[in-house]
RNA sequence: UGACCCAUGGUGUAACGGUAGCACUACAGAUUUUGGUUCUGUCUGUUAAGGUUCGAAUCCUUAUGGGUCAACCA
């Protein structure tokens, strides 16, 4: 017999199984450590959820810490919508922590490296400290300032921190060595001066911490035994390691993955960034954008973003995800949860000359949830139906209407056009049928089969919506790709807005919280832009569409 | 002219010296009151050359290709 299924485990996984099965640890302790400087993104996803699955899957917990090392780009609304978009993923933190929780203890540890010999007080400038590092090829030059006291070196540190000198005029370097292969260990910045307000300490420092200096140390204090983080990272582990051996402190142990790229688009926070303010798009949360705000707007599932990091996994090689996974995860979860509505967006008018009357239909909500229920819908003798449901010349293998040719009105009757009113340009403006009586949704007994089913909206009954169809942002798959500009990718058609197409009744009564397919069309979602008059509805994402792709092809 | 990281179908990811598997995509077919869903099937892969071994995607060497490193950013 089978045995269940078991799921091979990614590098960390399995290190981890390792450090468990050892002993080294009882339970872990992982973090989700963004800098509140943007929005978080796809990017952003992949770690949220590798951070936080392995603590759902192993002993411990992970704690949300915000690397704000850096007043001039940080700011709280930051911070707030970082915890938002955790939180709408489907991830608890057990404690929200901030690196300026630490600046004491920060500046305690380079008195400590100070008092060791360990860090010097420089004095060159940006220039003079560029040009002693050297380049990866040849080795650098030791600083001037490199062989001063302790003493001094203390006196000259606590005088940057009260403030005596301006911004640049100092910095404090780990001592390490000039001709070190690793650029990293070639005398890092350990402080700068900044004189500038900090989003929560206020004024209280004027001289901030380098990531270098603050990162690997709040792992320490929060004695996270596997902190996480991307390739470009890996150069600087040995100064993590470094600095964790002369401070004494918790050894908590760096481990890399390769950044995960999604194809046409962006996850860089500086690309998005400019994005928004040249207004490309209309903000962070941007239905096109990459961004977890704009996911959610575009009516994505935090399930369907989870299930995406999951099926992606977690490797050190260089990869480009294709974005249509994304788009299969997500309808493979609206296809489950999303109520079916009737939605014309083209319209021509379809006249049922042998049809009186109204009468309300039954239909079912989801087709692949009976739970969901059913509603009525009105059905009359006046329709609309897509435009594109209808050709006067019909190619082969067309289930759709043409002169003569019967299809079934979704949940209605099968009907046969019998006529087209055309106007003096030759344009469709009606489409007359007759329909069989006997041949009801749910009790056909006409004996007929027809290969297409349309949906239709009942003219007199149809509520009025607006749609926003979205496409890809870029239109190339590497907009990064340094041969021009990722701006001059755009996709000029990246947003389509059909101000009033058609609806059926029900759909007065949506709400954000729900999702819908309109059949045939996609699955949508209400837009926060929506007023009780008018309502908006975006396209998370197409239905797969064969028929589409095969006549696109020919 | 250096150091470091990486290399499996079109894409992503497994195989831990012993049958190259899974998913997405694409393409067929079946079912279908959504040309959706579901089901079945097909195509496509270990960068190269040496070496170790009874046996190599896996270990070693070299080459090739891609990426990273010279912010008082993170």
């Amino acid at each position: 017999m089978a045995m269940s299924e078991e799921k091979s485990l990614n590098f960390i996984e399995e290190i981890i199984e390792n450090d468990l099965q050892s002993g080294k640890y009882d339970s872990i302790v992982t973090r989700f450590p963004p800098e509140p400087n943007g929005y978080l993104h796809l990017g952003h996803a992949s770690s949220i959820c590798l951070n936080f699955g392995l603590t759902q899957k192993y002993p411990g917990y992970t704690n949300l810490r915000f690397d704000d090392t850096n007043p001039a780009t940080e700011e709280t609304a930051y911070v707030e919508s970082i915890k938002e978009d955790v939180s709408w993923l489907g991830f608890t933190w057990k404690n929200e922590r901030y690196a300026s929780d630490y600046f004491d203890q920060l500046y305690a540890f380079a008195v400590q490296l100070i008092q060791k010999g360990l860090a010097y007080v420089d004095d060159s400038t940006p220039e003079e400290i560029a040009l002693q590092k050297g380049t990866p090829t040849t080795p650098g030059t030791d600083s001037p300032y490199r062989n001063r006291s302790i003493e001094e070196n203390l006196d000259l540190f606590t005088r940057m921190r009260n403030g005596e000198f301006p911004d640049g005029a100092r910095t404090l370097r780990a001592r390490i060595d000039m001709q070190h292969v690793n650029m990293l260990m070639r005398d890092p910045i350990l402080y700068r001066i900044k004189h500038a307000h900090h989003h929560r300490t206020g004024d209280t420092w004027c001289i901030y911490p380098m990531y270098d200096f603050a990162h690997g140390q709040s792992d320490a204090i929060e004695q996270i035994t596997h902190s996480i983080c991307t390739m470009e990272f890996v150069p600087h582990r040995e100064l993590y390691d470094w600095l964790i051996k002369q401070l004494e402190i918790y050894a908590s142990r760096q481990y890399e993955f390769a950044r995960r790229n999604i194809n046409y688009t962006v996850t860089s926070k500086r690309k998005l960034l400019q994005l928004v303010t040249e207004k490309k798009v209309t903000g962070w949360d941007d239905p096109r954008m990459p961004t977890i705000s704009g996911l959610r707007r575009r009516g994505y599932t935090p399930h369907s973003i989870r299930e995406f990091c999951d099926r992606i996994g977690i490797a050190k090689r260089d990869n480009m995800v294709d974005v249509g996974l994304l788009e299969f995860c997500v309808r493979e979860h609206l296809n489950q949860m999303a109520l079916r509505r009737m939605v014309v967006f083209d319209p021509v008018k379809l006249v049922i000359t042998d049809y009186q009357g109204e009468e309300w239909l039954n239909t079912e909500n989801n087709p692949e949830d009976p739970a969901a229920g059913s509603r009525q819908i009105p059905f009359s003798n006046t329709l609309y139906i897509e435009r594109d449901d209808f050709m006067e010349q019909p190619p082969k293998k067309y289930f759709r209407l043409a002169p003569g040719q019967m299809v079934r009105l979704k949940s209605a009757y099968i009907i046969r056009c019998d006529e087209v009113i055309k106007d003096e340009q030759g344009v469709v403006q009606e489409i007359r049928c007759s329909h069989l009586p006997n041949s009801k949704s749910g009790s056909d007994t006409s004996g007929v089969t027809v290969k297409g089913t349309l949906h239709w909206v009942s003219v007199k009954q149809a509520l009025s919506v607006e749609v926003r169809l979205y496409d890809r942002l870029f239109s190339v798959e590497d907009p990064t790709d340094e041969s021009a500009d990722f701006m001059q990718y755009l996709n000029p058609q990246s947003l389509t807005v059909l101000p009033a197409v058609y609806a059926e009744p029900a759909l007065s009564e949506a709400t954000e919280s729900e999702r819908f397919q309109f059949i045939r069309k996609g699955y949508f979602v209400l837009d926060r832009d929506s007023s009780p008059g008018r309502l908006v509805f975006n396209r998370t994402v197409g239905l797969k569409d064969t028929w589409a792709s095969a006549t696109s092809k020919k």
